[in-house]
DNA sequence: CCTCCTCGTTTTGCATGCAAACCATCAGAA
DNA sequence: TTCTGATGGTTTGCATGCAAAACGAGGAGG
């Protein structure tokens, strides 16, 4: 039987996924502006790949919301609206809540201690004061409690729609008080699961998301208030 | 302000849309078989359509989960998948008990009332034991349900998630009592959204899409049964 | 009889060519 | 001035060409 040192299969990967892939970090990341175009002949130069697997990539990730295809007249990165945000922040404290109820069945005390570890991680980050590093340890727990639902269909729908939202993650209004209270949160969640508590666990989901929506939706105020 | 009667906007669409629409309803409709192969040449031959849009097609509905492209050996209409299935069920079913609850907040009246329309169409076609014709109504309730949540990405998602799970319909064990059974709840169902009582939306909703969960559960296992 | 190799055919993946659509600019008319 | 229409350059959408990969039929060797 094979083990996880087995020997890597020498894969080729197609053009077209790499440049999707490519394509789909610089836009989570913000390296492409929302909204701005996205020039194939520019990009051809960039990636080194030519029109067809780039514009593969373009009808890709248009699926996936992150590019918005204007027929005749190219690409954009998908603008961001605060209105898809909140719906798509709705819709993901549906599918954790839903999560965190099978994790609470099915995952190993294993993945439960995996959280466990990187909530402390976090926690460490959270006390240096540290967003960038908080938040990429957020960003993991959060997915590790999806992918240890077992639930598959679940995690990739999460992961599509948690990739439109990556990206607006600094529109958040994340103040101290509200950093201290998700870190608690987080405590509480972990807990709960660690106790296999189902009610307690989708509660505590929902309402932590719920908070983050809310305190989205007030970051987003204070940027439209700025903008007028 | 435009009415309907207002004057539509010329459009042509482009090629690689209408492919991947047309593909997509075929694959849907179980016109092209499940783990069968996609020949290239043969469809843009059908389609009449070179193979740069259909490839784009192709990849559109990779992601969408209709396809599987297997590198340098071409692509098939993704085999289901018993146990994805299952999952992408229970998704569903998280997604619509938000969606029922959400509408309750929102639809409009008009918008509870042709949900209504569309469950007596769908009573008359169960009346007669037409299958197709309660399967179509059925369909039409769910997803207009979710859509009159207003929160557009849960549609999307929804709606998504929904293709996946349509070319499976007759997967499922649906007996007179599981049909019956299922049009009872359809009415608890209406009459919650129309008393726009959450809770009880919320809980019809989980339960009706996991009765179906367990119909379909069941016909696998009678699927397996044979294959035995 | 089975296995492995060879070589021709088919199919795929990507690059590129070409016509049509678009955009910017500007001249001329109302 | 403001609007209309022409013009050239750019960009897009799709078709097609070409090299590499996969497939498959046959034949040699075990």
């Amino acid at each position: 039987m094979a083990d996880s040192q087995d020997i890597t299969p020498i894969t080729r990967r197609p053009l077209h996924e790499e440049a999707t892939d490519r394509l789909r970090d610089l836009i989570v990341q913000g390296r492409l502006a929302a909204g701005g175009r996205l020039n194939e002949r520019l990009l051809t130069a960039q990636l080194g790949v030519s029109r067809t697997p780039l514009r593969e990539a373009f009808k890709v990730l248009a699926t996936e919301g992150l590019v918005e295809l204007l027929p005749n007249r190219g690409a954009i990165v998908a603008p961001m609206d605060p209105v898809r945000l909140a719906e798509t922040l709705a819709v993901m404290g549906a599918l954790e809540a839903l999560a965190g109820e099978l994790a609470c069945a099915n995952a190993t005390e294993a993945q439960v201690n995996e959280i466990r570890a990187l909530h402390y991680e976090m926690l460490a980050y959270h006390a240096r004061g540290d967003l960038a590093g908080y938040f990429k340890f957020n960003q993991a727990i959060h997915l590790k409690l999806v992918k240890y639902s077992g639930n598959a269909v679940l995690y990739n729908t999460y992961k599509q729609l948690n990739g439109n939202v990556r990206r607006a993650r600094y529109m958040a209004n994340l103040s101290k008080e509200r950093w201290d209270a998700a870190v608690r949160e987080h405590g509480e969640i972990l807990a709960a699961l660690d106790a296999r508590d189902v009610k307690k666990v989708r509660a505590l989901l929902s309402d932590h998301l719920a908070n983050k929506l809310a305190s989205v939706a007030a970051g987003l105020e204070i940027a439209a208030r700025q903008a007028a």
